[in-house]
DNA sequence: GCCACCGGTGGC
DNA sequence: GCCACCGGTGGC
C-alpha cells in the first residue's frame, strides 16, 4: 500500500488557468474521460502507475499466502469513499454510471474512514458511511482560479457560486460540492497514516 | 503461459 | 449475511 506516490496535482489550490469564458459544452477531464482518455493512450500493459485511475482512487496489490495459487497477486482498487473494486472493469463502470455494476461486492475498506465519526468501541460504523456520487463536471486537471459565492435570495440558505459575473450551473455546483468531499476524505486518510502531514478543515457544513 | 477477472466459500 | 481470500479460466 502506497501513499506517498500516489497525489494528484493539488487540486483545490491549483495555480493552473482557468479560462472563465469557457463554454457549458466544454469536455472537462472529468475522471471516467481520463479514464478512458488513459486507456486508449496505452494499449498494451498499462502504463506504470495506472494512470487511468482518477485522483484519490488506491490501489491495494495483495499476495495470496496459502493454497494452491500461494504467491499470485491480487489487485484491488479503493475508491475515494472507500468502496472496494475487485477489477479495473467494476471501475469503470462505477465511475460511468455511478452505481455499482452487478455482482459488485459492497464491501469497504475499514481502514479507509477517518475517525472523525467512529464512537469509542464502534469500529463498523464506517459501513453506514455514503459514498459522494463522482464528480462527473469538476475539472480535475485545472480547477477555477477562484469563485465566489454569493446569496441568490436573501435570508435563505441559497449559496450559489459565480466565476465572474457568471453563475455556475447547479449540476456543475453539485460536482464541486462531491469533488469537495473527495478530496477531504482522501486526504482525511492520508493525515489519519502519516504522521507527517496533517490535514485540517474548517468546521462543517 | 500469463494474468485480469470473477465465482465460490469458509470463517467470522 | 458479509467479506477476505483462494480457485479457476477466458482471452490474450
Amino acid at each position: 500500500m502506497s501513499l506517498a506516490g500516489d497525489f494528484p496535482p493539488d487540486p483545490l489550490l491549483s495555480s493552473g488557468s482557468f479560462n472563465t469564458t469557457a463554454g457549458a459544452d466544454q469536455v472537462h477531464p472529468s475522471p471516467i474521460n481520463w479514464a478512458r482518455q488513459a486507456e486508449s493512450n496505452s494499449r498494451k500493459r498499462a502504463a506504470p502507475g495506472d494512470s487511468w485511475l482518477p485522483p484519490g482512487w488506491r490501489i491495494e496489490d495483495k499476495v495470496r499466502t496459502s493454497g494452491a495459487t500461494a504467491g499470485i497477486r491480487d489487485r484491488y482498487y479503493y475508491s475515494p469513499g472507500g468502496h472496494k473494486f475487485r477489477s479495473k472493469t467494476e471501475v469503470l463502470h462505477y465511475l460511468e454510471h455511478g452505481t455499482l455494476k452487478k455482482g459488485t461486492r459492497k464491501a469497504v475498506n475499514t481502514n479507509f474512514h477517518s475517525d472523525k465519526f467512529e464512537g469509542q468501541g464502534s469500529p463498523k460504523v464506517s459501513k453506514k458511511v455514503k459514498e459522494a456520487p463522482v464528480p462527473f463536471n469538476f475539472d480535475f486537471e485545472s480547477p477555477p482560479e477562484k469563485v465566489s459565492w454569493a446569496m441568490t435570495k436573501a435570508g435563505e440558505e441559497a449559496w450559489a457560486p459565480y466565476i465572474g459575473d457568471d453563475k455556475v450551473q447547479d449540476s456543475v455546483r453539485r460536482d464541486w460540492i462531491n469533488a469537495f468531499k473527495m478530496f477531504h476524505d482522501w486526504l482525511t486518510n492520508i493525515s489519519d497514516k502519516n504522521q507527517n502531514f496533517r490535514f485540517y478543515t474548517p468546521v462543517d457544513a
